[in-house]
RNA sequence: GGAGAGAUGGCCGAGUAGGUCGAAGGCGCUCGCCUGCUAAGCGAGUAUACGGGCCAAAACCUGUAUCGAGGGUUCGAAUCCCUCUUUCUCCGCCA
């Protein structure tokens, strides 16, 4: 969430920059709540001063042994008004927080004008696209080798799910491994395995509740909700925190389940391992000092790219315009691959920079120097990528003219030494 | 799941016949003094949020709230009552 004294105090810039998002936001009942609140507090907070002078008092008088009933029943009174009062502050200010959750984060000035994802920019472009003669979709490869099936996937659960059999399960697997050797080596990240079920307050702290309710699974009759990614775990890690600032920045690398509801992208892509309400994916999550956030998200989008370039998919990196930009997300790189059969980029990563608004939200903040006033961190996070949709990537890539699929060769120890699946 | 005991400031730890307790004391930390350095010692300071004084900030002054969370009783609650969360110990169950 954006800093209400901020906003309150610069409703216009603020208009003017969420403007990059498309539909214009308005602030007016944000505004209006504000002022209202603070009437509300300096009356009752004249009163309370009245009421603590007034009670001291009557302590004081008891004490000597005087009498104290006068003062009491006008005590009686003003208490009255103050419960008024105060009832009336807590329902502004419980409207003022939904309403201060609710406005989505700032756009950096960097970030492109435009809508919808046609206006994103291409950044940059890794590898030649090189397609087969009449490329197999991964979902056909998969069944025809075995190692995907679909069909029982939907009988043991339903749409969207989906069973890995063989070499296929052994893939998935040795792509996961793939990923967090390299994060962890390589890339310097500390390996998290966290909980796939996380409670409200953390879904609160990286900004899925209250919006985005809809889009979770909620375990029934407990206050548990199925992570959409390990983001929210590991970015809760900190909540409630003052961090050390000479440990910062801290990377973490997360393996985790995701788990998606999906709701609203019915007759979307339902086929193969696109979108699942299931799938694997290795998290990358940075806290970092204000000032190098922007620095840090280039070096995350690079370290997300170095998987796709250690497994040889071509890929391209794009720049979300403003109108395609996540609720929270001050600036976000996508990381696209190549998809023979869909003869185009899909989306596999996604890097984003929220600066200090999950931090707010999540109160994760910092001290400079032992003493010094605690300030927010910034948090970043992307996928260091997607797994079922690099499985799928790969099928589609390394396809053989004979039907069976190459295995790119830096997954070659995680699989046994396998080098042909289905051969 | 059953029984019992806890939850106080950066940490430790007082505080239950409700009143001057935002909270003793200690440790730690900061600043100053002092000893030729160090150690010891002396003095002062040391929570957060939201308001107001000054709608340009900072500093300062001041008010309110906060002793796990929420609610209640009361003129007044860290102290009493209720609910919840959580930690520890024991029992049961389980991977």
């Amino acid at each position: 969430m954006l800093d209400i004294k901020m906003v309150s105090a610069n409703p216009e810039k603020v208009a003017a920059a969420l403007a990059k998002r498309g539909p214009k936001i308005s602030l007016d009942h944000f505004c209006q709540l504000d002022k209202e609140r603070k009437s509300i507090l300096v009356q009752v907070e004249e009163m309370k001063a009245r009421r603590n002078t007034a009670s001291k008092e009557i302590g004081r008088k008891k004490q000597a042994g005087e009498d104290a009933v006068e003062i009491m029943a006008e005590m009686r009174h003003l208490g009255d008004e103050i419960a008024v009062l105060d009832s009336r502050l807590k329902e502004v200010e419980e409207n003022l927080s939904q309403e201060i959750m609710r406005i989505p984060n700032l756009p950096h000035e960097s970030v492109p004008e435009g809508l919808s994802d046609e206006s994103n920019v291409e950044i940059r472009r890794w590898g030649e696209p090189v397609s087969p003669a009449a490329p197999k979709a991964h979902w056909d490869i998969g069944e025809e080798l075995d190692i995907l099936d679909f069909a029982r996937g939907v009988k043991i659960s339903g749409a969207r799910f989906t069973v890995y059999k063989g070499l296929g399960a052994r893939l998935e697997r040795a792509v996961i491994n793939y990923f967090l050797d390299m994060h962890t080596g390589k890339h310097g990240y500390r390996e998290i395995f966290p909980p796939f079920m996380v409670n409200s307050a953390s879904m609160l702290g990286t900004g899925q509740l209250p919006k985005f309710a809809e889009d979770m699974f909620h375990v029934d009759g407990t206050d548990y909700y199925l992570i959409p990614t390990a983001e929210v775990p590991v970015t809760n890690l900190h909540r409630d925190e003052i961090l050390d600032g000479e440990a910062l920045p801290i990377y973490y690398a997360a393996y985790s389940a995701c788990f998606r509801a999906e709701a609203g992208a019915a007759g979307r892509d339902t086929r193969g391992l696109i979108r699942m309400h299931q799938f694997n994916k290795v998290e990358l999550v940075k806290f970092t000092l204000p000032e190098e956030s922007y620095d840090e998200l280039e070096k995350l989008t690079a370290n997300a790219e170095a998987v796709l370039q250690g497994l040889g998919l071509p890929y391209r990196v794009v720049a979300l315009c403003g109108g395609d930009l996540g609720f929270s997300s001050a600036k976000t790189y996508d990381l696209e691959v190549w998809m023979p059969a869909f003869g185009g980029y899909r989306e596999i990563s996604s890097c984003s920079n929220f600066e200090d608004f999950q931090a707010r939200r999540a109160s994760i903040r910092f001290r400079r120097e032992p003493k010094a006033k605690p300030e927010f961190v910034h948090t970043l996070n992307g996928s260091g990528v997607a797994v079922g949709r690099t499985v799928a990537a790969i099928l589609e890539n390394y396809q053989q003219p004979d039907g069976s699929v190459k295995v790119p060769e830096a997954l070659l120890p995680y699989m046994g030494g396998v080098e042909y699946i289905g051969k």
